[in-house]
DNA sequence: TCAACTTACATGCACGTGCATTTGATGTCA
DNA sequence: TGACATCAAATGCACGTGCATGTAAGTTGA
């Protein structure tokens, strides 16, 4: 009835959403219960620290925007959110004034390690 | 630094949320736009199918929660608007009132019918 | 038989998300 | 210049979700 490599697509579809389920769940939960993260918040905290390297501060919000799998709009308000927290500051383009520097706080950088180690954790758990 | 099995993982976490995130939202806005269906209510119509082969509709609430990842409520009220669409019906079972007898209606089944292609469309698209 | 517990499902509520729109700044071209 | 398109980000809104709780039906044990 059915071609054989219909049947492992949808085998393939049911363990992709397994793991995904299964992994964010937990990230989810594990990294607010520690860490008073969402999981959202910490992908932020991550890709911040990697354009950051250095103190240059690159990152603008259209740019990590580019490297998440977020709406502008559910990005714009993560990003209050991170503020509120005082974990990142927003800082005003001189060049382009319509642009958002973001860029780690003393507080942020802390949170962020401590949650690193959570976050490798249950990958490892997971996909190990 | 690290060692090579951690940056592994996150490799592998990448690629789970970019091959889960690009074929669950063509998923979810193809269903949409051609079958005025939302990805869960695909997914629970394609349970019932599953379970009710030969008409013997043995499916209730709890079997198909355990087959989705799906909370409880979200499961109910993705049940309700099957119901409100006219593909499913609720029937009562007789010998424990608690629990829903779902069934496919013959639109139900129709819709399905056509929405599985599209499903699987998608699915060989990015995973095949 | 009755009280306490458990189960199946529904519902109130808060929250994060995407879409559409708005606001304000930056090109662009006549 | 000035009118118009484009862009970055914020915001109003509707919606689906999970958590906690409610409701009604079934189960257990003394």
């Amino acid at each position: 009835m059915e071609a054989p490599a219909e049947v492992d697509v949808c085998a393939k579809w049911s363990e992709t959403l397994r793991v995904y389920h299964n992994t964010s769940c937990e990230l989810e939960s594990e990294l607010q219960a520690r860490h008073a993260l969402g999981l959202s918040e910490f992908e932020v905290l991550l890709i911040l620290t990697r354009n950051c390297s250095g103190h240059t501060s690159k990152a603008k919000m259209k740019d990590i925007e580019a490297e998440m799998y977020l709406s502008q709009s559910a990005l714009s308000r993560t990003v209050t959110r991170l503020e509120k927290a005082g974990l990142i500051t927003r800082a005003v383009c001189d060049f382009d004034r319509r642009a958002n520097f973001l860029m780690l706080t003393p507080a942020g950088e802390a949170r962020f390690n401590e949650a690193k180690t959570t976050h490798r954790a249950v990958l490892l758990k997971h996909l190990g």
